[in-house]
RNA sequence: GCGGAAGUAGCUCAAUUGGUAGAGCUCCAGCCUUCCAAGCUGGAGGUUGCGGGUUCGAGACCCGUCUUCCGCUCCA
């Protein structure tokens, strides 16, 4: 495999759908831009991934339950949240210098000009007349009031236009005016175009007004909606977590980079209520037990870093991205936020409901701070596959291995008769019928063995079984290890405590 | 969205100036039986991303479109 990281990458998106981990979605009607569906394997891997973060996060935290909120929410939960207003701006591009403009802006900006205008005017009036009357000396000035008519006539066209949501005109406006790009100074504007993040589409009776819905852009909030619900009825007690995996969906104006960007993606988060004034401390505590976890895979240590947010969102007082390095650089893979009450507070705020926790040490009731943990499944898929995949120089030929961790690896064991004969074949599938009640197994008797071990290294296969003819005299059959193409004897009596050992994710779960 | 590169079998790639679409691996059915791919026989698999155009003739040239990768941008 050649060190070149463009070309690492590449054999990652091949390999994925060689072997029936990832394929581009509707492939057959040349694909659906960044929309990518599971294979077979992939679809096993990723189910394991996600099965570990949850026994890690849920089943070993007795105060971190989990929920599975629907995707449709209520319309009044995305302005609570801010992501209503927050993506609602024209957009638009300046072809020469490459940048990118709030339409809205470069127009008001265009009338803030005009209005220093009016300004200076009134300034230098102001000096040359004792009395002024700046009132009378704007509505009668015959400069001033020809600025003033420009004004209000371009904000009475911005406004019909938005009104309209007629972004040509809105970009006719532009041209109009004759606004030029602040960096290049020209004025090649493409079209404006409507960002907008979320995905929308209606259903049959919501409510008052609106029957506009929309695809979730983060699961988060399903969490905070069923905050109390959850606490109420578990009967927790602060600090307690609401643990949730899901689909979430963003209209990304640009989404790329195979599965690291896409517009349907799988978050896998939790929100933990905290005592407001102790977030600090959970925000560190969540960190570093993140990292641990993460580490835990063995994908290599130096593959990870924490950045922090310098800027932060507005509903945070502290934010960080645990990095990884894919094959095309340091990406983020967990997001870990103080997001202190801001949502629950605005729930409170738009539905009128209380979303108070009452701490019968305080004998007070107050909001709780929330500090959120946040991975992106997929993105953390597309870290284990690119960092597994390796092509390995053997001393006369090289073999393709995925060396998965064993315990998220889609099949623990495969299990061959050396031949197809003499009654192998049969014992061969005795063992996996056995085994099959307890970990997902493959069997496979075409081509010669060696074919058959490269095979499973190419998938990531940790263990294979194989039957030859002294298993039929006392019953023992080899095992051979994906990572160091070591083999061993055993009884087939052992099979199922070995490899609940070395392929369980017990074993995954005690190292945290 | 702008710019660059690309799209031919499941994968990696050929195809001379525009002249019969091919190879390796994979896959399938057998043969062989030997614990580490590339043994033997046979076979399957393609409207060359899609749609137009130029031409006697297009995988190649032109236009459009879709998709992917790279840079910029975006990613509360």
């Amino acid at each position: 495999m050649s060190q070149k990281p463009e070309d690492i990458f590449k054999n990652v998106i091949s390999h994925s759908k060689e072997y029936g981990f990832i394929f581009q979605s509707s492939e057959i009607y040349d694909g659906l831009s960044a929309v990518y569906d599971y294979g077979q394997l992939g679809a096993e891997l990723k189910k394991n991934i996600r099965d570990y973060w949850w026994k890690a996060m849920v089943q070993m935290h007795e105060n971190i339950v989990g929920i599975d909120a629907a995707i449709f929410m209520h319309p009044t939960t995305w302005k609570a949240s801010g992501h209503v207003d927050a993506f609602n701006d024209p957009l638009i591009d300046n072809k020469d210098s490459k940048k990118r403009y709030r339409a809205d802006v470069l127009i008001e900006e265009h009338v803030a000009k005009l209005e220093d205008k009016i300004n200076k005017e009134v300034e230098k009036a102001a000096k040359k007349f004792e009395n002024f009357d700046a009132a009378l000396f704007k509505s009668t000035n015959g400069r001033v009031k020809e600025y003033q008519e420009k004004i209000d006539a371009i904000n009475a066209r911005f406004k019909t236009a938005l009104n309209e949501n007629n972004l040509q005109e809105v970009k006719q406006i532009i041209v109009d005016l004759e606004i030029v790009c602040p960096i290049s100074g020209s004025r090649n504007w493409t079209d404006v175009r409507q960002f907008n993040l979320m995905f929308s589409t209606s259903i049959g009776s919501v409510s008052d007004e609106s029957n506009t819905i929309y695809l979730r852009p983060e699961t988060a909030q399903g969490i905070f909606v069923n905050y109390l619900n959850v606490q109420k009825t578990g009967r927790m007690k602060l600090p307690f977590g609401i643990a949730q995996t899901g689909k979430a969906f963003r209209n990304e104006i640009v989404a790329r980079q195979f599965i690291f960007r896409m517009r349907e993606f799988e978050q896998m988060e939790m929100q933990f209520f905290v005592k407001p004034g102790t977030e600090m401390q959970w925000y560190e505590h969540w960190k570093q037990t993140r990292l641990k976890w993460h580490l835990s895979l063995n994908l290599g240590a130096q593959k990870y870093r924490f950045h922090d947010h310098l800027k932060l969102a507005h509903y945070a007082n502290a934010a960080c991205d645990i990095e990884f390095e894919f094959p095309f650089g340091f990406k983020e893979l967990e997001g870990i936020h103080s997001r202190t009450d801001f949502d629950l507070k605005q729930h409170e705020q738009f539905s009128g409901k209380k979303l108070q926790y009452f701490d019968s040490e305080l004998n007070q009731s107050y909001v709780p701070y929330v500090v959120e943990t946040s991975v992106g499944l997929d993105r953390l898929f597309l870290a284990v596959l690119s960092s597994a995949l390796k092509e390995e120089q053997l001393e006369n030929d090289t073999r393709t291995v995925l060396q998965l961790p064993a315990a998220i690896a889609p099949y623990k064991a495969a299990i061959f008769p050396l031949i197809k004969k003499d009654g192998l074949p049969e014992l061969a599938e005795k063992i996996m019928q056995n085994l099959k009640f307890d970990f997902n197994v493959a069997y496979d008797e075409k081509d010669t063995v060696g074919k058959r071990y490269r095979r499973q290294d190419a998938i990531g296969t940790p263990f294979c079984i194989t039957v030859d003819h002294q298993s039929l005299e006392d019953q023992t059959v080899t095992i051979r290890y994906r990572d160091s193409m070591q083999q061993e004897r055993m009884p087939i009596a052992n099979l199922s405590v070995f490899l609940a050992e070395n392929v369980g994710i017990k074993t995954l779960l005690q190292t945290l």
